[in-house]
DNA sequence: GATGAATGAGATTTCATTCAT
DNA sequence: AATGAATGAAATCTCATTCAT
């Protein structure tokens, strides 16, 4: 009795695994196009082609569009997340590798995995028209913003970051030059690394 | 004979003036919506009502969607060209009241007519998929770019600038700056203010 | 001047007239489309076809299926009021010529335009879930109801009819024989018309 | 051997009972979804949510949606005969006796059951386009009116109704009354009491 | 018997564009 | 220049049904 149990709940496992594998697959295949032909451009049948299947197989996954697309921000905004998740802070010593690891990480990602910036700027575009969007992400921004003034402080605080730093504007000028990179059609990847530098070199004593 | 000749001459030119003054009201509207609604869900339709004329008489104007969207970039680099036209800096004593002339002028616009950034931010989007508009695109952030290093090496040259700066990044993080503006959810006109006062004290000896 | 303005009027009348001529030749085939078939299979694309119209056309003239049903509603509505359009009664000289004129109207219609009862009957059955078409059919009811009280009490009074008739019973039991006909699979005209018959001795003296 | 067959028997039966409480089961839950959105709004998927069951399941037990349907009118005919069941009247003294008990059991299905004569209408309806239905419903009218005729006629024989009344004129008229009440949107449950009332006094000496 | 997954076929609706006047 | 009418092409979504386990 227990083992026949035991392993149909183990079935159920699976099934439910392979069914949120396959969720994954179309939220990725999604992603995907999005950043190469924009929201403008996302077709919902051109998803189901990516992924191989039906597109009525599609909406067997995700009811409508719009939930699918909600199922990417909450994708991407998990994956962001990680970025600045405070249980890696721990492992470092100072708050200026703090902010390091921090930099060099999203700028890895800006570089190495270009589609998931695209995506979110595109996210971020949609968030002003669309208040569903924009509630999730502006909390993501929220957190973001509180990771960032968190390092920032505790820098100052043991002095090794400049003594007068304005904590709020500094983190927001963080953000905002990640963010705008993608925008900025005429800067290379060397650029952001010297961007980035340059920031140190103004927070850092 | 001539003066009939030139009745005519004058008639068609008031036409054409008629003519492309409802051009520039379609590319207003069009703008407008874009801002609203984003590109996403530009309709020309919507434009033609927001107008107040029937959307084939649209198209008497545009031939197509596209030759429409491209009128508005066109239109909207023209004005943002204007921003950093070479002319106004022969009036301004040293690069640093032009940095700052420039700086207070962008966000002016910014702040006062927000839907001029926020269709920059869609077209910017745009143009990484559409290389029609990357290449206009492209080329105005080269000019912009242009003349932010200029401003910085006079400003280092004459020594109202920090001696190292690294043009080419300083002028790109600026731009990024202002760009990003939009795409950061939880910072507001003030901290835009306190952002550029930033800049001017890392960049100002 | 005044003579041009007569004629764009003409042209414009003319237009409307044209654009209400095929709205009500489509508003037609739905309604022959839903006697054939039923409400259930109803299809928007048949009726364009129908018509000999492409279906976005169909839809120039009425924006949904939802709105295309409702103008087949009021149309059939209006038919059937100027059955009992309170006009024609006065040229009939007793109530019981009027109740005989009523109830042949309405079995003619039965009889030789099929097609517009079972409408009918196909719209009350949906009037049951759909409260927009319940409102207006409701209304249809209760005039209809009030026309043949009308009748039947100016009948009493002047003594041609049955002194103790109940008016308001009478009056449903004439409505209800006559929506019933469609739903008595093995009743013929000739029922039909002894049904009527029988009605008529039961209510004149 | 005898002992293990008879199980086995057994079993089978009961399972052949759950097989078809389960098939009524669903009948059922399909005359409330039609009742309650009409035929149009019926999907097999929310007749197995209303059951329980997956919609794959359903089609178990009815292979499709047609053979479900006919189930359904079977189903509600087999109800209705019962309303005449032959066996009835005997027990019951006079024509006049069994008259009335059969239009008080109507209008109580109608006032206590209401989905079953709305579901009945519906039917009827569909029964015009779909010959499988109208062949079942055809006769069920024809068994009806024969067994209104019936009593009428004994009635007639034994002078408790009106010497000259047309049998076959009346029992017409007494169906469509009862058919036609569901289509008639301004008459409240009293308004049908009083409607049969009229009727008994008109066939009843 | 039961179910999650998958699908083909089709329905409504949308939209840029064109036609005729 | 202007417009009402028309259209092709496509997009999203729905649904009964079937497949595989």
């Amino acid at each position: 009795m227990f083992s026949r149990f035991s392993a149909q709940s183990s079935d159920a496992n699976e099934s439910k695994i392979l069914h949120d594998e396959r969720k994954v697959e179309i939220i990725t295949a999604t992603q995907d196009l999005i950043a190469e032909k924009g929201f403008e451009g996302l077709r919902i049948r051109d998803v189901a082609d990516k992924v191989g299947i039906n597109n009525a197989t599609l909406h067997y996954y995700f009811k409508t569009k719009e939930i699918l697309i909600e199922a990417v921000v909450n994708h991407i905004v998990h994956e962001l997340v990680s970025t600045y998740d405070p249980r890696r802070s721990k492992e470092l010593v100072t708050p200026a590798d703090e902010l390091d690891a921090h930099l060099r990480d999203i700028s890895y990602q800006i570089i190495h995995m270009p589609k998931r910036f695209i995506v979110l700027s595109e996210l971020l575009m949609r968030s002003l028209h669309e208040p569903a969007i924009h509630t999730i992400l502006k909390k993501t921004d929220d957190d973001w913003h509180a990771f960032l003034v968190d390092i920032l402080q505790r820098g100052v605080q043991v002095g090794v970051f400049h003594k007068y730093l304005d904590l709020n504007t500094t983190s927001h000028m963080i953000m905002m030059l990640l963010k705008g990179y993608d925008l900025q059609l005429n800067a290379s990847f060397e650029d952001l690394d010297h961007i980035l530098d340059q920031v140190r070199q103004w927070v850092i004593t």
